[in-house]
DNA sequence: GAATGTTATTCTATATATTGAATGACAAGG
DNA sequence: CCTTGTCATTCAATATATAGAATAACATTC
């Protein structure tokens, strides 16, 4: 609400960003919604929430049911990630390593990009076992600082403290570490190069993360490994060991 | 081109046809592209163009490089598509079923969304064999009276025989069909309510399509079954049948 | 190293997208 | 049947997004 305010305010095309947070809150609700029910949860004038809901369908990026008068998203979404999915870089090189991985570990393996402290979203996921569904897991997104992964992105993001801080206090655990804790787990990330997560985000579950880097500052993305804690003990320092080595032989191959 | 305009000029909203021509453009592309070239491409005046990719670029649809100065599509297209293929009914629906034809005949399944007599896009996807980047087909556009799907649209659309007439002309086959026996086909679709492209969209390649409805009028999706023409002949009347049978199962379902 | 062709980006007047009130359509409730 | 509330949609006034020229920062070429 507030973020689309300042989005608004700041842009010189402000349909654009009313028209994102249309989209994604269609995504969020997955249920069709009315015009007005859209422009009240997103502080919009009926109106103008109204055009915005028109310029979508004809984008086919949201469908319109001209009975109920209700929007929902549309499959032009999905053109649009295949492009995205063909084409990246970081996907297409993580994913063989994520397979190896997953087989090898007999795990699931993830490959997420950083954006920022806000957020990471899964772009490439591979399972050991014969599931397919899989496939809608990617384009998840999870807060940034949180279980592994955001052990990395703390370690090496090169972020001031009271940032962190400000962030970690508002994350949501299974078992949440004290502060004091979990700076002692980012200092051993930093020193080891891999980040683990001991049952604090799910509980019962390990997550293992190694940073990969795009270029040279904060670590773009990240390789994730998921196991169940009890299976995973005796082979935890053999994955973390592979785990990192596959992230850095990543973010070689990603610098030229 | 011409398209965008028409889009533009009677839209109240023109900054969202220019985002989303932006995205496919950027999509279509894969490599990144500078501000000038994707104005240029779409006719765009440089400077709002500018706008567009910095509004694109703040809600995460648009990677910026800021070294290169290039634009790409981002990850946050992934998140919106996640969010469709969670809830979509069709797709939820038609995926066991395709699941199921492709296990018991060892070939391709399809399920695709139809968007008039432009186009389809695949929605889901089942394969005998090892499923690898499979879902990477997900998201797909074909034009709409291409193969085997094209037959069930022309005969169960109700569309003006001038509309087809001027779309089959623009068609590209591996070996394309005269108009008179795609006529004939196309009625056999309407008498059996299957139909079959025997290697004229993909030399060697037989395709079977079976139309799905939503509501009344014309039919929304449909499903399609992919297999190598000579491996197939001896089943295809089986699967024929039930390739029928079960986009009539899924149209009743889709019904409620 | 000056010149030329690129770029991305800023600036400002003006066409126009947005607003908020008004309209019409529909359903529920008395 | 009339009222009341909610809905989508239209409309006209105005705040503002956009266009096009101007600027600035590069390369590339001579």
């Amino acid at each position: 609400m507030t973020r689309l305010d300042d989005t608004l305010k700041a842009s010189k095309a402000p349909a654009i960003a009313r028209a994102a947070a249309v989209l994604r809150l269609l995504g969020k609700r997955g249920s069709p919604m009315g015009v007005q029910s859209i422009a009240r949860e997103l502080g919009l004038v009926p109106s103008t929430c109204l055009y915005v809901l028109r310029a979508l369908v004809a984008e086919e990026l949201v469908a319109f049911d001209a009975d109920t008068k209700r929007y929902a998203l549309d499959a032009g979404v999905l053109t649009l990630a295949r492009a995205w999915l063909r084409r990246d870089q970081f996907n297409d090189l993580a994913q063989p390593a994520l397979d190896r991985l997953a087989r090898e570990f007999g795990i699931t393996t993830l490959g997420v990009q950083v954006f920022g402290l806000d957020h990471i979203i899964v772009t490439a996921m591979s399972q050991s076992g014969q599931n397919f569904q899989l496939s809608t897991q990617v384009g998840s997104r999870f807060p940034a600082l949180v279980s592994a992964t955001g052990r990395c992105i703390a370690a090496f993001g090169n972020y001031p403290e009271d940032d962190l801080r400000l962030r970690f206090e508002h994350l949501r655990w299974d078992d949440a570490p004290s502060w004091e804790d979990w700076r002692a787990q980012v200092e051993e990330a930093r020193e080891t190069g891999v980040a683990v997560d001991a049952g604090n985000y799910i509980a019962g579950v390990t997550v293992i993360a190694a940073p990969v880097w795009k270029g040279s500052g904060s670590p773009s993305h990240a390789l994730i490994a998921i196991g169940i804690g009890a299976a995973l003990r005796s082979g935890l320092p053999r994955l973390k060991e592979a785990l990192r080595g596959a992230a850095r032989s990543l973010s070689e191959q990603l610098e030229g």
